[in-house]
RNA sequence: CGCGGGGUAGAGCAGUCUGGUAGCUCGUCGGGCUCAUAACCCGGAGGUCAUGUGGUUCAAAUCCCAUCCCCGCAACCA
């Protein structure tokens, strides 16, 4: 009989740089669950890659002084050399720099285009140069850049869009009768309501700004913009060329699940099926946006300094530790948390003690009591039920649980039936049946019991810690069942066979030496960088100006007359300054980090002439001179500084 | 009144749909065992289940109402 296919994805990561750990749990989550449908006899073929073109790759390829190209073939590697090292069997590591790639995009947009979805727009239009981006008039936000509130410049712009409008009445039907489409459901009415509901603009699907991507056959002005060719990385992977589609397509297609995070499930259940539709191409099945690790309750920074990798933290854990650790920690829904200590503790509590523990002290005793020999049971007694049951549970709970993607809680089952087994070794004390000789029958049955279930263990947690579970299955010796259906049979395992050597799986960490060695290895890396401050990264560096330039901004000390927020804005501040000579409104983007009271009767810089803009309905005259990006200090003057004088 | 999720022991979470003794993991304290990686097992302490001396009910963490706070998305840091 044919097997069933299964295709998956993760996103492809974007070749800028180095991945955190954050971005590698990505593929390590897909992984598992290829290794899990491949268990279940799935014809798997799984997908990932890297994402290479664009104008932040062209910029700091040039800052790096060396080609895009040689650029994205560096970062390229450095991230399938940790997709290889946490041992992830993707079928195909796409690069959206590979030949076939490229000219299935372009062949795409022809095609796209041919049909009329993609329309070229010669207007007038708007272009932002601190963004290097153009826009529409529509995509204008009061009449400034909608990605940095900046002044744009009219231009006379050519750019492709596609119509998504056409397609929007489509997509709400097919969201709205396929319930599994979006997971988790709640972001279905994030998608729903914020998008899609309101009304669909026409996607802007090329750039002239920059010459690093893929070149739109038919106009070399312009390259294909990130959505079109990112996206279509799950379909041209396969080998779908526009017009031809290759055998792999017609096998695998559509997708059975797109594994993504869930900043970008907007560019997946939006764009992308309406691009499918526009190519009359069947949408994939599921699009699942997972949470993100955080590193403690922040997101992971370079400028926070607490950026974790993934083949640094291989080093100290091993490899199935890091596995086991992001794939246990991470939540269906919630983002999860990552940290040395939640790390050490999770390795030693579950791999050391719970697991590696139990595998160790059941192989020493059938070694001691048995010679090695995989002793034959004898009748069913005392908590032999209990134990066999919990197997028969975890079995049947872990496969539900994976099968709807909630690869956590699935672990914490067999973990449960690992602590069961911990106790059943306490209930039935073999060692005093050793003690015993009548009692030689029913310490088999104990040992037997043990072997088998820690056999079960193996196969379920196998997609999650590949490597140790076959060095667990290769240590319980020849011809030990290792397929998935066994392991719901508890019994299977054949008697009379001699078992391994029981090897030491995971060494427990020693909390206070391992954080000892750290904060070594860290002062040594300082060292290294030769600097004292090697905290502080060097900050971008901007070209030197001119007196007259910085003349050229108008600042004056203002005093705060009143201050209040604004309604329905989060962060921001309205506040009545007094220059002395006039009064102004401005809105300040602080409102998280002062209140009204502490900024009432306070003197400080104000921009004066920066043309205004109206944020969330409040027309501004100016800006207050503040500093940080994440945490915002306000600069205050001294109060014997004269209303309206200027400052310079 | 933009949309959605959530507030349960020191930490992280389950339980809420289908009301009925408040549970799990970690931590902590005490005990047990010795096969094992100072591991494993048992027990204790610790929670007015955000608030409302609100409603429904014989009974509310659970259903209804109001309020507060947090977090996503959207909007927004001039």
């Amino acid at each position: 009989m044919e097997k069933e296919k299964f295709y998956l994805t993760t996103a492809i990561a974007y070749a800028s740089k180095k991945p955190h750990i954050g971005n590698t749990y990505e593929v390590i989550l897909a992984d598992a669950v290829a290794r899990y449908k491949r268990q279940r006899g799935y014809d798997v073929y799984f997908l990932t890659g890297t994402d290479e073109h664009g104008q932040k790759i062209e910029d700091l390829a040039r800052e790096a002084g060396v080609s895009p190209k040689e650029y994205v073939d560096r970062v390229s590697g450095e991230i399938k050399s940790i997709w290889d090292r946490m041992n992830t069997t993707y079928n195909r590591f796409i690069r959206t720099t590979d030949r076939d790639h490229e000219e299935a995009v372009s062949a795409i947009f022809k095609k796209l285009y041919d049909q009329g979805d993609i329309y070229k727009d010669t207007y007038e239009g708007w272009y932002c140069v601190p963004c290097e981006s153009s826009f529409t008039e529509t995509q204008l936000k009061d009449g400034k850049c909608p990605d940095c509130g900046r002044e744009v410049t009219r231009t006379k712009e050519e750019t492709y869009f596609f119509r998504m409008s056409k397609y929007a009445p489509a997509l709400i039907k097919h969201i709205e009768e396929h319930p599994g489409f979006i997971e988790p459901e709640s972001r279905k009415k994030e998608m729903l309501n914020n998008f899609l509901l309101p009304g669909l603009q026409d996607l802007c699907v090329s750039r002239t700004s920059f010459k690093w991507g893929v070149p739109v056959s038919f106009d070399e002005k312009h390259v294909i913009y990130v959505w079109i060719d990112a996206l279509c990385n799950y379909i041209t992977a396969l080998g779908y060329g526009g017009t031809e589609k290759g055998e792999l397509y017609r096998k695998y297609w559509p997708a059975n699940v797109h594994i993504i995070g869930k900043d970008i499930l907007r560019f997946h259940t939006i764009y992308w099926p309406i691009l499918l539709m526009a190519l009359g191409e069947p949408l994939p099945e599921k699009v699942f946006g997972h949470p993100w690790l955080l590193s403690g309750t922040d997101k992971m920074s370079k400028s926070r300094g607490n950026v974790l990798y993934a083949d640094e933290l291989a080093d100290k854990f091993g490899v199935d530790g890091v596995r086991y650790y992001v794939l246990s920690e991470m939540p269906y829904l919630n983002d999860g948390t990552i940290s040395y200590e939640n790390m050490i503790k999770r390795y030693n509590t579950d791999l050391a003690n719970n697991l590696g523990n139990l595998v160790s002290r059941t192989f020493s005793m059938t070694e001691k009591y048995f010679g090695g020999l995989i002793p034959t049971p004898a009748g069913e007694e005392g908590p032999d039920g209990e134990l066999r049951e919990i197997c028969a549970k975890a079995y049947r709970v872990f496969t539900e649980k994976m099968d709807s993607y909630r690869v956590s809680e699935a672990l914490d089952e067999v973990f449960e039936m690992l602590r069961r087994a911990n106790k059943y070794i306490d209930e039935t004390s073999p060692w005093a049946l050793a003690k015993n000789g009548d009692m030689k029958g029913r310490l088999g049955t104990v040992l037997y019991n043990l072997l088998e279930t820690v056999r079960i263990a193996a196969i379920l947690l196998f997609p999650a810690i590949p490597a140790s579970c076959e060095k667990i299955l290769s240590m319980l010796g020849q011809d030990v069942p290792a397929d998935y259906e066994s392991a719901g049979h508890f019994g299977a395992l054949p008697t009379g066979r001699p078992i391994g050597k029981a090897e030491i799986l995971f060494a427990r960490i020693d909390e206070k030496k391992f954080m000892e060695e750290l904060a070594k290895e860290e002062g040594a890396a300082e060292k290294a960088a030769g600097k004292e401050n090697v905290a502080q990264a060097r900050p971008e560096e901007l070209p030197k100006i001119d007196y007259d330039a910085f003349m050229s901004v108008e600042l004056r000390c203002a005093k705060v007359l009143d201050a209040e927020p604004v309604p329905r804005a989060k962060k921001l501040l309205k506040l009545t300054v007094d220059l002395g000579y006039e009064q102004r409104t401005v809105v300040s983007g602080i409102a998280k980090f002062y209140t009204c009271e502490q900024l009432k009767g306070r003197k400080l810089a104000l921009v004066c002439n920066l043309k205004p803009v109206t944020l969330c309905g409040v027309e501004s005259n100016g800006m207050i001179l503040a500093s940080g990006e994440e945490e915002i200090r306000v600069l205050f003057l001294d109060d014997e500084t004269p209303l309206g004088s200027r400052i310079r």
